[in-house]
DNA sequence: GTCTATATCAAGATAGAC
DNA sequence: GTCTATCTTGATATAGAC
């Protein structure tokens, strides 16, 4: 009996997952606006109605696949951390710090990075209602704000910007809309790009 | 007859440039997609048909407002040309770059910077083919263009970066959201936000 | 030339059969 | 529990009166 229950359970466990990664995928191609729930449904594949009986609107399609996205990008601050803590010798801050924008560029072009309108949709006001989404953000600010604290009190970052504005740099560099751009004009390799866009947002466009 | 004819040109100037004004502001407050036709009519006085005379679809609307918002742009560069050949020194070049992008955000901040969805959109498919647009957009990239060239061969920008993604960084810091972000955190000067994030932009949030 | 009223359509959401 | 078929809504776009 509970067998049975548990077998079903894993079922709609996977099929929740198969929505998620199509929200995902779609969100990071086309953004929110230009996603239909059709064809969420289709590329999950099934029918439009049983997936409005697991997530019961539009909105918390995305906000699933936002909080799986942060649930990644904290999975990998903790593995950086475990990584820390094995070293020989500790390893620096701003090197975490600059490891996590680069993960999180390469997610984003490899379109697994879903990207929301940052600012002014109902959908903003939607996922800061949303404990699940809200928890996470939180948590991964709190975590990234550490090394913040710890990088610019060891004078690796700039002490003259305010924290706040060094963690908001980093979240919007995140998304940089500037990594698609070079997507496009392929005439450079992954690595490349991504050592430059970390490079540009650590050292700036000026000489050093 | 032709002075009649030339009073009704004029105000049908002013009716355009009152809705491209609102277009102009809806677009930096809301965003193309959750700007509604029916809220630009309104804001700028008029029923919706006759809008619709002037500007065949939502698509030109928003088209008309890029495109007075790059016109703006590309005065504010000539401007600088000017005061660079009236000047006793020549300009750094880099320092004109500097002044360009702060003016952007300054003109963000003051919610008249149309923001338009980077990528993906229909939107952009349209405004690619839309000849005033690119026109412009290429006139300002290539002004902009020189100046990148030459900060480079005077070592003033990082010459390791391939001039595109100079200037693609240039033209996504324009539109950056961190100053949106630092807006809403209303601790600092208008001044203090402009300062930072050009800062960021060309000199790195390492420390130097 | 401008406005009121309406057509059209796409997309989010749901009812009901199986 | 899933799918087909349908409802509903909101927004773009237009027809026709004045």
């Amino acid at each position: 009996m509970t067998a049975r229950a548990s077998i079903r359970q894993q079922v709609q466990r996977v099929r929740e997952e198969a929505i998620v990664g199509a929200v995902n995928r779609l969100l990071s191609l086309k953004g929110y606006d230009a996603m239909t729930v059709d064809e969420v449904a289709a590329e999950a594949g099934m029918a439009k109605a049983s997936l409005y009986k697991l997530f019961p609107s539009k909105e918390d399609l995305a906000a699933a696949a936002m909080v799986a996205a942060l649930d990644r990008a904290l999975a990998f601050v903790d593995g950086l951390n475990e990584q820390a803590s094995r070293a020989p010798v500790a390893t620096l801050a701003i090197a975490q710090l600059k490891a996590v924008v680069r993960w999180a560029m390469q997610t984003q072009l490899e379109g697994e990075m879903p990207s929301l309108p940052s600012q002014n949709s109902s959908l903003s006001a939607s996922l800061q209602l949303n404990d699940q989404y809200m928890d996470r953000l939180v948590a991964l600010s709190t975590k990234l704000g550490t090394w913040v604290a710890d990088a610019q009190a060891r004078g690796q970052l700039n002490s003259a910007f305010p924290a706040e504005l060094v963690l908001y740099t980093l979240f919007a560099r995140a998304c940089d809309p500037v990594v698609t751009m070079l997507k496009s004009s392929g005439q450079y390799t992954h690595e490349q790009k991504l050592d430059w866009v970390t490079a540009s947002t650590f050292e700036g466009l000026a000489a050093r």
